[in-house]
DNA sequence: ATTGAGGGAGACAGGTCTGTATCGCGTATG
DNA sequence: CATACGCGATACAGACCTGTCTCCCTCAAT
């Protein structure tokens, strides 16, 4: 039922979606249903949670930290992952970025903010553990090359992840160039 | 009636914008619009040409192009433009991205993408212009690095677009670093 | 002043949406 | 066997959607 609701919902969209549609295709009744949700908002908010654990934690994290030793490995890792990603036949981009950008209402929109939040904060755990000069920048800046990479697969280019990927060992790179400048002199004076 | 159409599509999006509150805050009747368009889908087609008139080519192309004297400082503006857009009160996102990902139908759908290409003809001319290495492949960059930043305002970054700057700043840089190897040595023998 | 067109206002049809209530079957338990 | 409960199926209420139709007012031309 709430495994139904996230594949719908992920293929058509929130909106798109009807409750009797989801019952339908779970083979359960409406009532038991709202038994378990009072609402669809709250059938939202449960699909939201299963995404993060299965998409960003038991995929992007866990996946990241096995394919890579170092931190700078495990942050390139996740295009590798990506360019996997984006090649299924069924890729269906970012629930998270398409409910974000779907629904304007309150509660749904903060919890996708919140689990983009978590996203950043793992990537700022890597960009720290990398040494960045400002790993808090670094790190928004992968999450920037992260939601493009998605987003331009939906148009049309199945390469975003390698783009993506250039992108950010360019990062790695310039970062390793000039090291630890922590204290930069005051442009103004 | 069609800037109308526009605005409230861009405010909340083309599905929860129903037909009577357009005719609503136009002041029009429902016959009229009617008239003029066959039906939603052809309004929301018409809209998205508007906002490509408006947004792509009045703004964005030729701003862009006002801004900066070569090709590699007209890339630049783009972001430069992104931030004092980010920054606006009411940003609500490019409605082409939006309703890309927002609705799954064909020809809507194909609008967008199509209009999505041409914004990265405009980016393609740039970076021939500026005699990149891999022109196509630097403006698909580039426009992941535009779609990103979009998404990420979204997602609450208002710096997305300094960001953005930043990462196109290093791959001009790298261009100029190793210029012009047009045809590289195969690889595999 | 008369006539005719354009268009605002609103009713309406038919469908879909969320959420509730009821019915009926199958099963577990005493 | 009897009873009670869970749950699928289904009907329903009330709201909203798209798209059509009719009424009637305004305004311009003659």
């Amino acid at each position: 039922m709430l495994s139904t609701a996230y594949n719908l919902f992920c293929r058509q969209g929130v909106q798109a979606t009807g409750i009797d549609r989801i019952v339908a295709e779970a083979g359960v009744a409406k009532m038991t249903l709202y038994r378990h949700f009072r609402s669809k908002e709250e059938l939202v908010l449960a699909v939201l949670d299963l995404r993060e654990e299965l998409w960003s934690n038991r995929w992007l994290i866990a996946e990241a930290k096995r394919r890579g030793d170092t931190p700078r490995e495990q942050l390139l890792a996740i295009f590798d992952l990506f360019d996997g990603w984006f090649h299924q036949p069924d890729y269906e981009g970012c629930l998270l970025n398409n409910v974000l950008l779907e629904s304007r209402e309150r509660p749904i929109r903060a919890a996708c903010i919140a689990k983009r939040q978590n996203v950043l904060a793992f990537l700022r755990s890597l960009t720290d553990a990398a040494g960045a000069r400002d790993p808090d920048s670094l790190a928004r800046q992968w999450q920037l090359l992260m939601t493009g990479a998605m987003v331009e697969v939906a148009g049309g280019d199945l390469g975003a992840a390698r783009r993506a990927h250039a992108m950010g060992a360019l990062l790695l790179e310039q970062e390793q160039r000039a090291p630890l400048a922590k204290d930069q002199p005051a442009v103004g004076g």
